[in-house]
RNA sequence: GCGGGUGUGGUGAAAUUGGUAGACACGCUAGACUUAGGAUCUAGUGCCGCGAGGCAUGGGGGUUCGAGUCCCUCCACCCGCACCA
């Protein structure tokens, strides 16, 4: 029989369903083992064929430990909140959650069609109230927490009011507000508003001020992707900074164990790099500096202080708040013109000119050592939220203070003597100062250090720690997302629980459910939809008092921060997950996804298990004790070229005897790469009255690798790649592409190959009139050493990812037992089960024609033996000066002696020796002979 | 700008520890079978060369008996950069 997969794939995965074969129990005696894909956004525009690289590989892996005696939790759900279905609500008027249902829906069905085992019933939907009370809740968990540096954990927010209440805070500094220091005096006397600003200073989830993109003409806050050029992606209006009062997450308190605890990750080092240059830990001093008939004074941070005496000029970021105090009357109007410009550039963009830009503002600082008198600058190229947003500028050792000491003519004090060369800045670390008064001679490191003693001991500066890592943005001005569980008594925010808030029971209880709105306009002062509604906005507590509820949404990131703990115990409504399921399932084993989530999610997810960790709700501080990053699936873009200024087509290698537009064609109508001149013709009007140039009678497009969109129309659909070749295909092809954490192109020509390797497997299983045509004779010993190897190495590539060798080994073996005309059952049962996790459909419809009553999920994978795998022999390269010339077999226990001896005599050597002695003969046993003349 | 990654045949790639570069496939060429072939099978296929042989892992240099693999340097491309998820 033909091997069918359109018959056999669909009645397979019947077959799981009905015997719920993917069911995973929280109790069991095997070890656990918890395989996670990084949650999907159930976008508008479904899966394409490189979504599901990541799925395949950790399916492959769920189903291989199964088959390895693990009890495997591999589940699935949706990042269901998010910007585009706003977007799309927006544009359309259809609700978010019914477009969010019905993208749900899609997936859903795309990923079973691809044949994965997920357990299903534990699917989750951050968009569900039963799943974001818990977000809500850890929200509300985060805001009553502080982080103890004492302790160096979070605590209740209880523990630091009895700590203020018996001694204020002397000793454990507010992270929001370094210079704050209450008594236990002053903490009695204030009162509640004060009190609550005084622990809004600690919180984990405090309030405080940032800057969104504000576009007036659509009276909305922007996210950065919908700014694009300096504009607003819709409509190309005018956008500007806006200061606007939100939540954030006070994940810079857990800086340094988050750069710690990477060092027991199996992640990539890449990986860990990326973590550790985000946190950006450096050490430095804080110093400061007076400015002239002023009393301000400007604090900078700086990883140098041994190039103090080559302090030029200090630059504030535009935005800092000292600019408007310290500038001169004469200088204002350009330092405001100055300001304007740069509110409306990106960081992004602030951070890649190159061209230098800045403004005087008329002020000097006073050099906090030689008393000097320097001038403050502003600059696009400080930012405000990294370190002090101020710099004290050193010229010399500096190759940006050195481009903008030059743009603007500030004269260079040279601290580095001859290694300056007046030309270029002198970053090196291993200078030698000089003209630096008492650090003069001295190197870098002891220099600093007697600067950081000599600022200590003045007081003018500190020995400081800084992080490039900002607190976290945690408010959207947008209504698809999950609702605060805060109600404001004037400016005063509460959650929802807290006594002082005095809200009515009913009111007290999570969820806060987002209520239905019929429109998704932004609210008032840039607020987001949510102020609209009067009815939500506004509530009564027991004591009569109006309050009014946070009208910002939480952002993308807040209900994939702790999914992978849902997944345990989903079902739980007393609890996020019941403390036993926690503790069984733990961390996750193997977490697979892309890098883009590198600092974001990945970081996010990581402080959120620490917090819950800290607070007594979890057994372990780390989510994902192992990361595999898969690569992305490119696009192949197909081009046809159009000759300038006609409607005629020029196939690819005619095309330079013309002036053409390329212009992309949709894939689906190009044959690797010859075009179907008819389809394309139908494909659009503008194309139907299109005349071809053709080459061999055919027209070949060109081709590009680019990222697979819409626009370029280079989209594959694995449902279309599915119902040509089967899943099964589909799934071993894209593991066959390369390996897996490599980006590589779609090529759906390629596929064929893997397609014809699964129909030779098949037909060493059936005669194409008889069907099943397995044998029970004894297997031989060549035959038994293929099946072994085969095990052997499908083991161990598995078991390290890499998929794309283990397929190569599958087909290696097909080739051979093809060749070998084995039809025994003794050698296919066992091979069965080995190709089960890669090609799962065939595997069980192979497996039942075998005879057994039982899922090929459940059966165990076979073991190898050591006598099959071991060679006895070597077909040794023998090599002169390292150049292989020949090739001998030997003994692999025979006596190097008598191998050089034979090395020696032989022919070939003979000739190329030309009568010399060797200076050298190197044998490596097993490897290889290479003789030195 | 900063950070991370990747460069091997016409194409996707393999080489796990410094030890036969190109396994396994796609494509291509020739052939067999066939009423037919977008089925199946056989042979060939890194480049140059009639051949002996030489040259080849982005470019250049180095270490080594031996380098795709280690070191230095240069180049190209891809990804991320804090409100896309």
């Amino acid at each position: 029989m033909e091997y069918n997969f359109s018959a056999i794939e669909p009645g397979i995965r019947q077959f799981w369903k009905e015997h719920e074969v993917y069911k995973v129990l929280n109790d069991s005696a095997q070890p656990k083992y918890y395989v996670l894909d990084m949650f999907p956004y159930p976008s508008g525009s479904g899966l394409h064929v490189g979504h599901p690289l990541g799925y395949i590989a950790s399916d492959i892996v769920a189903r291989y430990k199964k088959s390895k005696g693990f009890n495997v939790l591999h589940p699935m759900g949706f990042d269901a909140f998010g910007l585009p279905a706003e977007q799309y609500a927006i544009e359309t008027g259809q609700h978010p959650s019914a477009t969010t249902e019905k993208n749900i829906k899609r997936y859903k069905e795309q990923l079973d069609n691809i044949g994965f085992c997920y357990d299903w019933s534990r699917e989750v939907k951050t968009s569900d109230p039963e799943y974001y009370r818990w977000t809500q809740w850890i929200f509300i968990q985060l805001f009553k927490s502080w982080y103890n540096p004492l302790t160096q954990k979070a605590e209740s927010i209880d523990s630091l009011i009895r700590i203020l209440e018996e001694n204020g805070n002397a000793g454990i500094p507010a992270p929001g507000d370094t210079a704050l220091q209450v008594s236990a005096a002053d903490w009695g006397s204030i009162d509640e508003a004060a009190r609550r600003d005084v622990l809004m200073q600690y919180r984990l989830a405090y309030l405080d001020y940032a800057e969104v993109w504000w576009c007036d003409a659509l009276g909305t806050v922007l996210a950065n992707d919908e700014v694009v050029n300096g504009v607003s992606e819709r409509g190309g209006h005018p956008v500007e900074r806006k200061r606007m009062r939100q939540w954030f997450l006070r994940i810079t308190a857990y800086a340094d164990r988050l750069l710690s605890g990477l060092d027991g990750l199996e992640w990539s080092e890449a990986m860990k790099e990326m973590q550790r240059n985000w946190i950006g830990r450096s050490e430095g001093a804080a110093v400061q500096f007076e400015v002239k008939d002023s009393t301000a004074r400007i604090e900078v941070f700086t990883t140098r202080p041994d190039t103090i005496f080559g302090v030029d000029f200090m630059v504030l970021a535009p935005e800092h708040e000292l600019v408007a105090r310290i500038t001169t009357a004469d200088r204002m109007a350009e330092v405001e013109q100055y300001q304007a410009y740069v509110r409306s550039r990106s960081e992004r963009e602030r951070m890649a000119e190159k061209k230098i830009t800045g403004c005087f503002t008329g002020a000097f600082a006073i050099h906090p050592v030689t008393g000097r008198e320097i001038p403050v600058w502003i600059s696009e190229y400080v930012l405000a939220g990294y370190g002090t947003g101020a710099i004290m500028a050193v010229p010399a050792g500096d190759d940006r203070d050195h481009g903008f000491a030059r743009h603007f003519d500030i004269p260079v004090t040279n601290i580095f003597g001859e290694q300056y060369n007046g030309e270029q800045a002198y970053t090196a670390k291993d200078a030698v100062l000089e003209n630096s008064g008492f650090i003069s001679g001295q190197k870098v490191p002891e220099a600093a250090a007697a600067v950081l003693d000599y600022l200590e001991q003045k007081g003018i500066g500190t020995r400081k720690v800084n992080y490039k890592l900002r607190d976290a943005g945690f408010s959207r001005q947008r209504y698809w997302g999950e609702p605060f569980p805060v109600v404001y008594k004037g400016d005063i925010p509460y959650t929802i629980d807290e006594a002082e808030a005095a809200l009515p029971e009913p009111l007290q209880q999570l969820p806060v459910v987002l209520p239905h709105v019929e429109s998704y306009r932004p609210g008032p002062e840039g607020e987001g939809p949510l102020a609209n509604i009067d009815s939500y906005l506004w509530v009564t507590n027991t004591r009569g008092e109006q309050l009014r509820r946070e009208t910002n949404t939480m952002p993308g990131y807040a209900g994939s921060s702790w999914y992978f703990l849902r997944y345990m115990d989903p079902g739980n409504a007393g609890f996020l997950a019941g403390k036993a399921a926690a503790d069984y399932w733990n961390q996750v084993d193997l977490y697979v996804g892309g890098t883009e989530h590198a600092v974001g999610h990945l970081l996010y997810a990581r402080l959120w298990t620490k917090v819950l960790c800290d607070l007594g709700y979890l057994s372990f501080d780390e989510p994902f004790r192992k990361l595999l990053n898969q690569g992305m699936i490119q696009g192949s873009t197909r081009f046809v070229y159009r000759i300038k200024g006609t409607s005629t087509f020029v196939s690819f290698n005619l095309k330079d005897q013309y002036e053409t537009d390329p212009i992309r064609v949709d894939v689906s109508l190009v044959d690797g790469v010859t075009l179907d001149t008819e389809a394309f013709k139908a494909w659009r009007p503008d194309f139907a009255g299109a005349g071809f140039i053709l080459e061999d009678g055919k027209y070949i497009c060109g081709s590009e690798t680019e990222k697979m969109s819409k626009s370029k129309y280079n989209v594959v659909n694995p449902d279309d790649i599915v119902r040509q070749y089967g899943a099964d295909t589909f799934r071993m092809y894209e593991m066959f592409l390369g390996p897996i954490e490599m980006s590589k192109p779609w090529d759906t020509k390629g596929i064929e190959g893997v397609h014809k390797f699964l129909k030779r497997f098949w037909r060493l299983f059936q005669d194409e009139q008889q069907g099943l045509a397995v044998t029970d004779e004894q297997p031989s010993e060549q035959e038994l050493k293929v099946l072994h190897r085969t095990i052997k190495k499908v083991e161990e590539d598995t078991e390290r990812f890499s998929f794309n060798t283990a397929v190569s080994q599958f087909m290696i073996c097909v080739n051979e037992l093809t060749d070998l005309k084995c039809r025994k059952r003794a050698v296919l049962d066992p091979l069965v089960r080995v190709i089960a996790p890669y090609a799962p459909h065939m595997a069980e419809e192979l497996w039942q024609q075998l005879g057994h009553k039982e899922s090929v999920v459940a059966a165990a994978y076979p073991a190898w033996e050591e006598r099959y795998v071991v060679d006895n022999t070597k077909v040794y390269p023998v090599a002169i000066n390292g150049k292989t010339r020949t090739e001998m077999e030997f003994a692999l226990d025979a006596p190097q002696a008598d191998i050089e001896a034979a090395v020696m005599s032989s022919e070939k050597v003979q000739h190329y020796l030309e009568g010399k002695t060797p200076k050298k003969v190197i044998f490596v046993k097993g490897r290889m002979i290479n003789i030195v003349l």
